[in-house]
RNA sequence: GGCGUGGUAGCUCAGCUGGUUAGAGCGCAGCAUUCAUAAUGCUGAGGUCGAAAGUUCAAGUCUUUCUCACGCUACCA
């Protein structure tokens, strides 16, 4: 007995801090649905795996900042999350949760494996902020300051969401702790490194060659291109130890006395969700979930978006080969991850802050009554623009395009067209035809019969799986518009309605054909569409389509064989797709514009500040007399001012919205009094005051022309 | 600034290891047709393949420089 392939499919896992948009369900959700589905359509074993990633500060700061617990937000949106998925059909085999028991032995497992091992963790002490009144270390993002980079107030310890850049919390002007308000000091605390520098070398050769321990595990000619060449970009320079510990109260504890109110990193516990969701399915299914990951024939693939590549390619193997270095049977690594880039939504990149985004659980409550079919539209749209090679864009007039071309036009008419004259010549009832009868094939003068015709369409339909195999989702859609397309031209260059007056006898095999092509349609459009797929079966009077029916579909077609028998009853047909109301899309617009509008985030009113607080800013008009860029920088400007008292040097951040030429005899206000700090080894005395508009863009604040220099300001 | 990926018809994208007049779908124009949800079919117009230089008998496809977009990363007072 041999043992069959065991497919194991992760999609990565949703953060249960907020809901789902189509940028989420492009890239990791619907091409893994695909996948799955399509595995599961040629019989294959598959294990679909997925769950919530419910641990991490974002999610304590959200539950304080709504008044809940974090318990109550990570219930909140598994749920939502899981709702949006189970009605658009995203065929998780489990939809698992990172607060779960099981979840929390099995990483803490992982954990200790690897720290017994010895020469995977190191422990580093250094000072981090802590907050004395409330006794505890702060996580990143329970510091808040001033972000050195754009002055946003409301920066994050590790990022700043209002100009995006990653700051570390010792950067932080003027932090605060988020739980008492107080400033933090600076404390000793410990943490556990993971040692990635350790794994470079394999790696490389992993991710280079496709070999692992000594052995050819995947060809690295069917990954992505920008999947690779991230990784090697990643490899090329140094790989450093990487803390893989928090000092947070939510979260998986480490299992050791010395971790004594410290979590794991939520990087470190999310992808052993993947395990755990595995193992939790494999229990409630009498499956072994080892043979999922550690099996010899055990095959795994990550769908995930690119700002997840580094951690599915270089951070998760060499957690899965530090366990299997001292544990039998080993863990394999994914053979791909085929990582989508992002989907921009009316030319712009989606934002979650300006809620410039279409949400699933909002389109769907939308779309319900308007859009006939909403759910496979959306599908629809979304794989046929997934991000595969570079960012798409999806636009509420090209959905609408694609609904009313490709959907209805050409897909739902067809199948129309054919149903509606076996209905109207035979009762829907088959007819019985004599297979010798000439047809007119796609070209012209070309003639065919329909064992020649339903043997092309068997081509057809092997190059649209083989699309799938190769993770190109486009090109499979485009293949099965391609074979709707192909009968169109076949009904209109053989002329049914015509015949049936002259040569009825030609007829029952043209009609024959046409039929023949929807019952394939029912089976391929399965794991793009399934509801439509469901639908057309209910109308050609055949059970549901079920797994490994895609190997008989082949065979049959390669035979050259009917699908349906002479004498079968069809139903009667509807229309699977309508034409969108103009009203639904301009609905959808103003939408999004709305939000827009609402949401111009200006920055919320800081705390109150004292007169005194205000007098001890120095603030004196002054006028720039030389300007130079920085030399390896893209934002700093060097610039020589006029104080009026002096002339002194400021570096200045503003290289990306103004040229040094641009900038010299600009009259400025200058923060004077403020610290001098060394940037990139030029010393800086002092801080050119600037506005920040809309998108960010800066302008000078200016005092009026011929003012003189060195004057305060209050 | 460093690294990575991408920049091909109005739009969305194909073009493997370099090889005859660069492809598809949508949109547009004209024609045909009525079985079908004014759906479909046929024909056509449209590109100096981001820019420049180079290698080669031959480059969208290789090299170098530059430029734009996106991601990672450094810098940000």
């Amino acid at each position: 007995m041999t043992n069959k392939k065991k497919y194991l499919i992760t999609s990565a896992l949703p953060y249960a801090n907020g809901p789902l948009h189509i940028g989420h369900l492009a890239g990791a959700y619907l091409s893994a649905d695909v996948y799955a589905r399509f595995l599961r359509l040629k019989g294959e074993d598959v294990a679909f795996v997925c769950g919530s990633d419910e641990h991490g500060a974002a999610i304590t700061i959200r539950a304080k900042k709504e008044g809940l617990s974090p318990k109550d937000i990570v219930d909140k949106y598994h749920h939502l999350i899981k709702d949006t998925f189970d009605k658009l059909g995203v065929t998780f085999d489990i939809f698992h949760r990172t607060s779960d028991p099981l979840h929390h032995e099995t990483a803490q497992e992982f954990f200790k494996k690897l720290d017994e091992k010895g020469d995977e963790f190191i422990r580093e002490t250094n000072e981090q902020y802590y907050d004395e009144e409330y006794n505890q270390f702060l996580a990143d993002r329970y510091i808040k300051g001033t972000c050195p980079n754009c002055d946003h107030e409301e920066a994050y310890g590790d990022q700043c969401e209002k100009c995006g850049t990653a700051l570390s919390p010792l950067e932080l002007i003027d932090p605060k702790s988020t739980l008492s308000g107080n400033t933090p000091i600076l404390k000793e605390t410990t943490h556990w490194y993971f040692r990635l520098d350790k794994h470079e070398a394999w790696l490389k050769e992993w991710i280079q060659e496709g070999k692992f321990r000594g052995e050819v595990t995947h060809n690295p000619n069917d990954w992505k291109n920008h999947v690779t060449g991230q990784c090697l970009s990643w490899l090329d320079g140094e790989l450093k130890p990487r803390a893989i510990t928090r000092d947070l109260d939510w979260g998986i504890p480490v299992p050791l006395k010395e971790g004594e109110g410290k979590v794991l990193y939520v990087w470190f516990d999310a992808p052993i969700g993947y395990i755990s969701a595995t193992k939790a399915w494999a229990k409630a299914n009498g499956k072994n979930w080892e043979d999922y990951w550690k099996g010899e024939d055990a095959e795994l693939v990550h769908f995930i978006g690119k700002d997840n590549i580094v951690f599915h390619c270089i951070i998760f193997p060499a957690m899965l080969k530090a366990y299997g270095d001292v544990s039998e049977p080993k863990y394999v690594l994914p053979i791909n991850v085929p990582a989508n880039q992002f989907v921009n939504l009316e030319n712009q990149k989606i934002s979650t802050s300006r809620n410039w985004a279409v949400w699933g659980h909002e389109y769907l409550e939308d779309a319900k009554d308007k859009v006939t079919n909403h759910i496979d539209v959306l599908r629809y749209v979304l794989i046929k623009n997934m991000p595969e090679q570079k960012d798409s864009e999806f636009t509420w007039e090209n959905y609408r395009e694609l609904n009313d071309t490709d959907l209805v036009g050409k897909l739902a008419n067809f199948m129309n067209r054919v149903l509606v004259l076996t209905h109207k010549y035979y009762n829907g009832v088959l007819p019985t035809f004599d297979p010798a009868t000439s047809m007119n094939g796609r070209s012209e003068g070309e003639q065919t019969t329909f064992k020649v015709l339903t043997q092309a369409i068997g081509e057809k339909v092997a190059a649209l799986g083989q699309a799938i195999d190769r993770y190109e989702f486009r090109i499979a859609l485009k293949e099965l518009i391609d074979i709707a397309s192909f009968g169109n031209e076949f009904l209109q260059h053989n002329e049914p309605w015509k015949k049936q007056k002259t040569t009825p006898e030609e007829v029952k095999a043209i009609l024959s054909a046409g039929l023949q092509l929807v019952t394939v349609f029912s089976v391929i459009t399965q794991p793009f569409i399934p509801n439509t797929s469901a639908k057309l079966r209910t109308i050609l009077n055949l059970p549901a389509v079920k797994d490994g029916d895609y190997n008989i579909l082949l065979e049959n077609l390669k035979a050259g064989e009917a699908l349906l028998p002479a004498g079968h009853q069809l139903e009667k047909a509807s229309h699977l797709f309508t034409k969108i109301d103009q009203e639904f899309i301009q609905f959808q617009m103003d939408k999004l514009e709305e939000n827009n509008e609402t949401l111009s985030d200006l920055t919320p009113l800081k705390e109150e500040a004292t007169f005194d607080d205000f007098m001890k800013m120095d603030i004196r008009t002054a006028t720039i007399l030389e300007a130079e860029k920085v030399e390896k920088t893209d934002k700093l400007l060097k610039l020589k001012v006029d104080v009026g008292f002096e002339e002194r040097t400021v570096v200045s951040g503003i290289a990306q919205h103004f040229s040094a030429e641009e900038v010299i005899g600009k009259k400025v206000l200058l923060l004077a009094n403020l610290a001098p700090r060394k940037i990139r080894g030029v010393l800086s005395k002092g801080m050119i005051l600037m506005a920040e508009g809309e998108e960010g863009k800066l302008v000078f604040v200016s005092p009026p022309e011929g003012f003189g220099n060195g004057h305060t300001v209050s």
